[in-house]
DNA sequence: TCAGGACATTGACATTTGTCAATAAAAAAT
DNA sequence: ATTTTTTATTGACAAATGTCAATGTCCTGA
């Protein structure tokens, strides 16, 4: 479906995530080093929350979803897709994960020592750079994740969560959603049938189309203004 | 009151973060030349959301609140005390603040060129390796707010927020808050008659002492308890 | 094809939480 | 000391949201 292909080694494969972009083929080479592929059906976990947490993960096929699992519920921080990376705030403190990660859709991963991984970090400074100004970018978007879910209420939090989808993981508009609608409610802080009511009613008031999994944003100014007004 | 006392000199001082202690001399003079002190008083600003960020802040006497101004309500991201500091995660992508800060009580603040922090951050990969490990620790606090902000009910925030000032802020029990009513609902994400209400229930249920601005745990197991169940 | 299971949907209802208005208390200013 | 202003408190009420139970739909495997 698209250009996006694996290699046998990171120095040639074009499914890299860019944050490695700064790295020398000797440097590539020590990350090939320690690599090595994975695949995961539907529904399988990739780690879960507190377990040790020896690798980079970067996926090169497929969709993730990365959840704190709360007090009976779940959190879903972020879904990641390719060419992205899942590295937790965990490795440079206790090596644990402070989130688990899981299977969305078939998904396919390169798993890269941590190790490797940081001693590069010390080794070149751009590199740590980009890392760095990767992890802020990361808290940016916690920050307003966090203010929607605390300050809106269900109908703004549904309508981030529907731009979100459309403009970070699907990128179209009409998009066919592989995430259930437990997932919707886990990414926007209700129930799922919350959620299910949510969308109804956007659907009735002809801001969306919503057929099963497909969704359509038809009046986007009209679900801004929703999104705004909490 | 303290040990802690400003100098002339960074290379002195023994009030400055222990995110420099990676810092040769000379790297410490560098910061040096490009630092400041500043006085606040109890509610002045000292900086907000959305305009550039210039500085790293560290702070040396006070507390400052880390707010976020969202849809007609703020939510206290964090507060802070000497000897700690304040370098939000848009210095590393386009030199905005994603938060305001406010001084809460009088404030004492050395105020660093963040092009020296960042020049630092490449020359020495000790320095780079410490500033990543408190980022992370950062981002995990996070998560541990986030989870209590969205999945727990509202008594289950207050005994949060009562731990994080107690074993984190105050440092002692009972302790006296110095954050108005408003402020432990921002911290908590609910409104003030709220905050005001389960504060009052804790109370009544002998859980809390609670006497204008001083509040005491009693029972420090059920408050757990509580934080808990949600 | 059919049975079983997972997911989606809906309605009724209880609970949680916010809003508004009134009052009290405390702090600041004159 | 007194007024003014801010902050804290309380109660009544409305709105938002979750829970539970029943039902429908879709998909999978025998």
């Amino acid at each position: 479906m698209n250009k996006i292909q694996e290699s046998e080694n990171c120095r040639n494969c074009n499914c890299k995530s860019s944050i490695f972009r700064n790295l020398t083929p000797d440097e590539l080479e020590q990350i090939n080093q320690g690599r090595y592929t994975v695949h995961y059906k539907a529904g399988e976990i990739l780690f879960k929350q507190g377990t040790p947490s020896p690798h980079f993960v970067c996926l090169t096929k497929g969709l993730a979803k990365l959840y704190i699992e709360g007090y009976g519920k779940n959190l879903i921080l972020a879904l990641v897709k390719p060419v992205d990376y899942i590295f937790g705030p965990g490795s440079y403190v206790d090596n644990r994960h402070y989130y688990s990660a899981a299977a969305v859709e078939e998904t396919t991963a390169c798993l890269v020592d941590v190790n490797i991984f940081k001693r590069l970090i010390k080794q070149n400074p751009d590199f740590a750079e980009e890392f760095i100004r990767r992890v802020s970018l990361q808290a940016i978007f916690n920050f307003d994740q966090v203010v929607s879910l605390t300050q809106k209420q269900m109908p703004g939090r549904i309508a981030d969560v529907l731009f979100y989808l459309r403009e970070k993981i699907y990128e179209k508009n009409p998009f066919e959603i592989t995430i259930s609608r437990q997932d919707l409610a886990d990414l926007s802080g209700m129930s799922k049938e919350s959620s299910i009511r949510i969308l109804k009613e956007l659907k009735e008031e002809g801001i969306l189309r919503v057929n099963g999994n497909t969704i359509e944003i038809l009046n986007e100014k009209q679900l801004r203004q929703i999104s705004q007004t909490g």
